[in-house]
DNA sequence: ATTCGGCCTTGATGCAGATCAAACCCGCAA
DNA sequence: TTGCGGGTTTGATCTGCATCAAGGCCGAAT
């Protein structure tokens, strides 16, 4: 695995993420080959539900633009996120024939699928999209346990602070850095979103955003328009120890 | 990986449980051999800290016998459990150098140990290898998100139910149930461990394991010796779906 | 221009669980 | 036998967030 450039390969690859992803084109051009055959693209818009909790699921993706939730609910309606996909995340697991979750679109949304059966066929006979999977999945199992600490320890206002560093961490790397340092970004999620992800009540969520408006930690252009001025001061807000995982 | 019969692997594969979940005997002996030969054990005693977060970690392991934990920790001292690591789970990460967390024996603990590089070594020749580990790193994920649905959402009443049931169907399959169905089983974990495993106090938990008792839910002898008479009455307490992973 | 329906904000009130405090249980060592 | 300390229970009070309720904003349809 660590001879091998990933880097490199992402220039190759044309618009599919799970390639540079899970592949080496140094060392395993046929592989690319067969992934290039099986994979197909589908599409949705905002609000549809690409696969319910137990549904039958032939294939395995990965997002290529927009943005996908995973969502599980309570009999009573109660409803928790477990996963929040961005674009180049992995959906589905090999060797599960059903859906563990709910997964929506919350925007317009493409993914690239690899039906099922060659992709488990192909990660038998390599080593390295096995590997390449065990990685990503580890990284999400971290994301997870992150916020499993988010959930059960943190203040609501504490919570709010910490979405909003994620999301602005993810998206750093695409968008710019304005004037002096601050950071701009979009919120993908509404109000209601952020409450299933955060574990709180929509007018919390509402109440919290509007406090960290008034006190500067952020400024609000429309609802979703966030500018960060000071991101460390953000940061501070979180509750984190402030020397993990800065702006990558 | 379809054709492998990992079960009967375990029969020939001596007290190493990641021997028969990793490897398959059938085809892949000379594997067998290499990790025969970078295995090694290590024990702690109950209480002590296997490792600490940040610190380097040189090897992956499995657990023997006993029971540890993963925890994050807050400046302030807020702590979350992320993980509960009972025999046969896996602990560490190929492809991390240092630890993410604090692991901490709170049993007496063997485990068993393999160098990470040699390990890695191991696994970027075999597909079997990685596959295993890609399987049981999944089913973390799992658990991970169904934990974060009873932090984020579930109520205290229903958190310790959930944790009961957890621990109950853990131990099920090792464990007798007692004449009528009753099934009986010891705590593993202290009311404040119990409490940073579901984000609550220890007052709490306190609390509402005397109102589970109080409500014949559960009996108890002692503080820890649980005897759960009606397992399906447990379960319409945790607030999950009863038809999800019945005792199995 | 008006209405409608999502989405969001804000206020008033209630309650589950946190916090503070005291005492209990029990194994163990002196 | 006494005392001690870690784990646990139970009570009294406090508080952060949920709940209930009303209204505002804004884009899209009529």
């Amino acid at each position: 695995m660590a001879h091998h450039d990933l880097q490199t390969v992402s220039h190759e690859c044309g618009d599919c993420p799970i390639r540079h992803r899970a592949v080496c084109a140094r060392c395993e051009t046929d592989e690319l080959q067969r992934l290039e055959q099986i994979k197909y693209y589908r599409s949705y818009q905002a609000g549809q539900t690409v696969i319910w909790s137990g549904d039958r699921m032939d294939f395995v993706a990965s997002v290529v633009t927009g943005i996908a939730t995973l969502t599980q609910t309570m009999e009573d309606g109660r409803r928790q996120m477990v996963g929040l996909l961005l674009p180049s995340d992995f959906v589905g697991r090999p060797g599960r024939p059903t859906a563990a979750y709910d997964v929506t679109a919350t925007t317009d949304l493409v993914m690239c699928c690899f039906r099922k059966k060659p992709f488990e066929d192909l990660m038998s006979t390599t080593p390295h999209v096995a590997q390449r999977l065990l990685e990503m999945t580890l990284d999400e199992l971290d994301a997870a346990r992150e916020w499993m600490l988010l959930l059960g320890r943190k203040t609501a206002r504490e919570k709010i602070a910490s979405l909003l560093a994620i999301i602005a961490r993810r998206d750093a790397h695409l968008k710019l850095k304005s004037a002096k340092g601050a950071i701009v970004f979009d919120l993908p999620l509404t109000r209601e979103e952020m409450a299933d992800y955060l574990g709180l009540t929509l007018e919390t969520v509402s109440r919290q955003v509007s406090a960290l408006k008034r006190d500067g930690v952020i400024e609000l252009e429309g609802k979703r328009h966030v500018i960060v001025p000071d991101f460390d001061r953000l940061i501070e807000e979180t509750g984190d120890d402030s020397d993990g995982g800065y702006l990558v």
